[in-house]
DNA sequence: GGTGATTTGTTATAACATAACATTATGAGT
DNA sequence: ACTCATAATGTTATGTTATAACAAATCACC
């Protein structure tokens, strides 16, 4: 449930990893992007995503919306919801659909599809690459695809019962 | 020589199809397996799933209980719902996360993982065999996969513009 | 420092979903 | 057929998620 201190491995989000240096980095990522697309990273914006950042579950809007109305930074659900638009648009976020919620993404700053492992037990979201075959098939079918969520529920290696591992 | 696909896996949905046919086999199949399996198929359920069939779009909650309750059958919301949670739980549905909807099975009667290519467009829904890697990276990264959404948002053949096609 | 676009604040409501409990139907055993 | 247990449906109430619409403030740029 509780990351703890080593390097990241392949999924992000499961198993132990320097949480301060995923968010730090994440933030200036986001920062460094924003400044090179002239968008603006609002104190709303910016927050948000620290929301998000502080941990690798996802947060309903409201989840959110608490968080910033006990800072001061809005009350209304169009803030919250505004703001995490914005963070899912440019690729700072991502929605997870299965649970109306939001994660911060793991490696932002390049447009990418994404695949998630959603851990039913701890709550935890992990990011993997997608590399579905799927884009293909629906080439096949002439289907252009535009957006694509690939999100798996299940138990993370850290909530699998020990005589089931 | 390229070994050439013919029938098999062809997303159902998009395209010309004996639509009649569609319904009457997926019909006469849940009958089949609620038999096997000693489901009841109540009249709601039956009615339910009929109204699914009658076109390959997603239909929301309320759509399907709006039907239900011009015809008698059920004027309040979890009347809806119960029934195409039991249609989900035994296969014959499957809910389309992204739109907060319900699409009949196109193959119901074994447990399948399911890839959908939804047309933002028209609205239609095809289903298609996933093969996704996840499963199998999922396995290495240690995390018990339980169920999976894959949903391709984008432009059916049929919608994408002429000078885009 | 004016101005046009963007962002935020706010009200109101729409859309989606389920908890809890009463009632009715089913079906299994006698 | 009768009874009990189980499953399904009906109903009330409410909870949760999301957006439309418009006003006010702020920003980016000249």
């Amino acid at each position: 449930m509780k990351p703890e201190k080593t390097t990241p491995p392949a999924p992000v989000g499961f198993g132990a990893h320097d949480h301060a240096h995923c968010k730090t980095e994440a933030m200036a990522k986001a920062q460094a992007v924003c400044e090179a697309r002239k968008l603006q990273f609002t104190p709303v914006r910016k927050r948000v995503l620290e929301i998000l950042l502080e941990s690798h579950e996802a947060l309903g809007a409201y989840d959110v919306l608490a968080r910033l109305a006990a800072e001061g930074l809005g009350s209304k659900p169009p803030v919250a919801y505004r703001a995490l638009g914005f963070l899912v648009e440019h690729g700072f976020a991502h929605r997870i659909e299965k649970l109306n919620a939001f994660v911060a993404c793991s490696h932002p700053g390049r447009a990418h599809d994404a695949a998630f492992m959603i851990c039913r037990d701890c709550g935890l979201v992990a990011e993997a690459e997608p590399q579905s075959p799927l884009r293909r098939s629906a080439g096949a079918a002439g289907f252009q695809i535009e957006s694509m969520v690939i999100e798996a529920e299940g138990l993370c290696p850290a909530c699998i019962p020990e005589d089931k591992a």
